[in-house]
DNA sequence: CCCCTAGGTTCCCTCAGGGAACTTAGCAGG
DNA sequence: CCTGCTAAGTTCCCTGAGGGAACCTAGGGG
C-alpha cells in the first residue's frame, strides 16, 4: 500500500495523521502514558500482533515520541516510556476519549474517568483559546494561512477562503 | 486485515479510534469542517483513491458524523457535511495540529493559523479543566474506573493501578 | 537438563489500499 | 444528432500491510 506518505504535506494534521492516524499507534499511546510499558504486556493488553507491535513501537522510538529503556541487566530486559514529546500527546488521546465518551458511552456511562488532581474533581477536557480561556469550536474560529507554506493539500482551500469571505 | 474491530472494547480511546484511526478519515474530516464539500474536490485535495474515498464517506454518513446532502437537482449532485457529531470531532483535529505545529513545523512556522473570533486572536487551543481552567496534563491527572464497565484492554489496569498507588 | 520468561523475528495467508479505467445522467455546443 | 463535459461513484487488477502462530535468543531456576 505503501500508504501514501503525508509526512511531506503542508499540514500540521496531516504530519501528526502520518505517524498517529493508524488505528493501533493511538491504543499504544494510551497502554504507555497509562503505565504500561512492557512489550508483551501491551500486546496481550491491546490483542495486536506482536509483529505490527514491533513495527508500531520502533517507528515511535524512531519519533522521539517512546524511549526503550533497559530496566534490568541480567538478562537484559528492555521496556517503552513516553517522552516529552509522546506526552503532548495526551491532549490528542483526552479529545479522542471525549469524543467517544459523549457519542458511544453505553446507558452505564464512560468506562474511565480522568481526575483532575488539580482541582481534585472528575473532568471532562474541553478545548479552550490560551487567551481568553473560551472553548474553541469549528463555529467560533476561521482559518488563516500561515507562515510556513500554504500550499498542499487542505490549505490551497484557505487561501481562497479567507482573502474572500471570512467564513 | 479485518483490521480486528475496536468498538466493542470498553475504551473510548478505541471506540474513537476504531473510526478516526485510519489516516484517511482525520484528513476527510478537516476538508469537510473547512468547506471541502464534494466528492472530486476531496479526492483532489487529498490524492486519496477514489475507491477508498467513497468507503469512508459512507462510513462516516453511516456513523452520523456526515451528512450526505443534494446540492442540485438537475443534474442530481450531493455533497457532504459534518452533523453535530463531526463538527465536534474538531478538537481531535486541533490537538492534532498543535501537537504537529509544535514538533513537526519547520523554521517558517506551522502552515495554518487559528484565528478565534471570540477574542479576536490567533490562538493555540489548550486541553483545560471544564471546572477549574487549568490545563489537563498526564502528570496532573489520574485514570479512575468509570460507571461503564472496568474491563477489556487499557481499562483493566486502571483497577490495578488506582486502589493500590494512584500513578 | 529442561523449561520458563521477555522481547522480539519469521513464516504464510488474506484482505484493504493504490491507481486507473469504466459507468451513469444531465446538459452544452457544433 | 452526436460528441464531450462534469460530478459522483464503481470495478478491475496488483501490491503489500496486518493477523496468527511458530520460532529464536539469552539468562535464570528447579
Amino acid at each position: 500500500m505503501t500508504r501514501t506518505s503525508l509526512s511531506d504535506v503542508a499540514c500540521s494534521v496531516a504530519r501528526a495523521t502520518d505517524l498517529f492516524g493508524d488505528a493501533w499507534t493511538a491504543l499504544i499511546m494510551r497502554d504507555v502514558l497509562v503505565g504500561i510499558s512492557r512489550f508483551d504486556d501491551i500486546a496481550h493488553d491491546l490483542g495486536i500482533s506482536r509483529k505490527v507491535l514491533a513495527a508500531r513501537l520502533a517507528r515511535l522510538v524512531e519519533e522521539g515520541v517512546l524511549v526503550r529503556e533497559r530496566y534490568q541487566d541480567q538478562p537484559p530486559r528492555e521496556d517503552y516510556h513516553a517522552t516529552e514529546k509522546g506526552k503532548e500527546l495526551y491532549p490528542v488521546l483526552l479529545a479522542l476519549m471525549s469524543w467517544g465518551d459523549k457519542w458511544y458511552a453505553g446507558p452505564a456511562g464512560p468506562p474511565l474517568r480522568v481526575h483532575h488532581d488539580t482541582c481534585g474533581r472528575t473532568t471532562t477536557p474541553v478545548m479552550t483559546c490560551e487567551h481568553c480561556g473560551e472553548p474553541v469550536t469549528i463555529d467560533n474560529t476561521s482559518p488563516r494561512p500561515g507562515p510556513g507554506g500554504a500550499v498542499g493539500p487542505g490549505t490551497m482551500v484557505i487561501g481562497q477562503l479567507v482573502p474572500t469571505h471570512s467564513e
